[in-house]
DNA sequence: GTCTATATCCAGATAGAC
DNA sequence: GTCTATCTGGATATAGAC
């Protein structure tokens, strides 16, 4: 009896996962307003009225994909700093897994495209605004945190850490921007150009 | 009587560019499908009947700001290209002076905004898409010219020239973007640090 | 769970008076 | 040139059959 409840609620998240996956890349290629329900549907294969089975409107989807991608960056980056690396290595793998993840991963693209745009637009559902709100400063800071660890260490430059770690980010979210315009063309830069930024000296290793 | 004409048809410019700037401010903030021409037409002061006076749909609106961008943007490399300055100094003065308007101007950051959306959503005009596909190349190959002639000076790290040119203004289009999200709060940061990208030495002078 | 049909609403665009 | 009133189409969301 139970067994059938939960293999009930594990196939309706997997169709839900299975929505999300195909709104994102939706919504990352035409924006929120721009996307119609029926696109969504039709892309998953289903009939418009099943998406509201599970579902309550194209606002809660928006909201649940930006809820996921903020959860996952900010377990991400909480557990880069926990790692047992110098903060110079540490921001060194920041930067070479998040070119690789951005050449090789379609969704990882589209989720920092999402959240960029999710960020400006006023017409963002307001409970995705919230998480916004309370979510999007963590990275900042906590790549801050460690620039500035790096800069007690003397392998960091001596800027401002907080002009740096906006740096880092912004540097991102724009490869990432310039992903979604060239699509399959896109080959992510050589990470030492990136590290020249942060870094007192330019090797690698 | 020609007087009156010209008159008349500088009044009618005129008021087509306020169209403009009103409506760049509200695509960049909510995008082109969130964007209302109701919300045009209050934040201009006139009924929304009135806008079709000077605008066939709202579509032409959008393509007209998006080709006045890159006809500027386009304008500013190519002088740029001409400068008699050093490769090295061309950079450096780009950088600088894209910091600046990027910190002092809103339509500047607006700008590059508005064209880095109509870029990647399929849902932008198709007059507008073939504007972006003409002419959006030319600020990359341009900077990638003046790098690559660096590179032959020495002044300009030898990594693929059309890398550092992509993450020259992936750069700045993800400052626009993060000012874009964060508004008044927003300081550019110092140019050293995005120097440091390009530069085979550290100083600025 | 899944579909088709439909009610409802809202935004783009037009018509016509002043 | 400017406004108000209106037509029209299309998208969201719901209802109801299977």
């Amino acid at each position: 009896m139970t067994r059938n409840i939960e293999l009930n609620e594990k196939m309706r998240d997997e169709r839900r996962e299975q929505i999300l996956s195909h709104a994102l890349r939706l919504f990352a290629a035409r924006g929120l307003a721009a996307t119609k329900i029926s696109d969504i549907a039709t892309s998953v294969g289903m009939s418009q009225g099943l998406l509201y089975h599970y579902f309550r409107s194209k606002e809660e989807i928006f909201t649940e994909i930006v809820r996921g991608a903020f959860e996952k960056m900010n377990a991400a980056v909480r557990m880069l700093e926990e790692l047992p690396q110098s903060p110079r290595e540490k921001i060194e793998m920041a930067i070479v897994q998040l070119l690789k993840s951005l050449e090789e991963s379609e969704d990882f693209a589209c989720t920092i495209l999402l959240n960029a745009q999710a960020g400006i637009s006023e017409a963002t559902p307001a409970e995705a605004q919230a998480i916004i709100r309370e979510e999007s400063g963590i990275p900042y800071t906590v790549i801050a945190r460690i620039l500035r660890a790096g800069q007690q260490e003397g392998t960091i430059k001596p800027f401002d850490a907080d002009a740096l770690a906006m740096v880092f980010w912004t540097t991102i979210k724009g490869l990432a921007l310039h992903k979604a315009v060239n699509g399959a063309t896109f080959k992510a830069p050589d990470a030492r150009i990136l590290t020249a930024m942060f870094f007192t000296e330019d090797r690698l290793h």
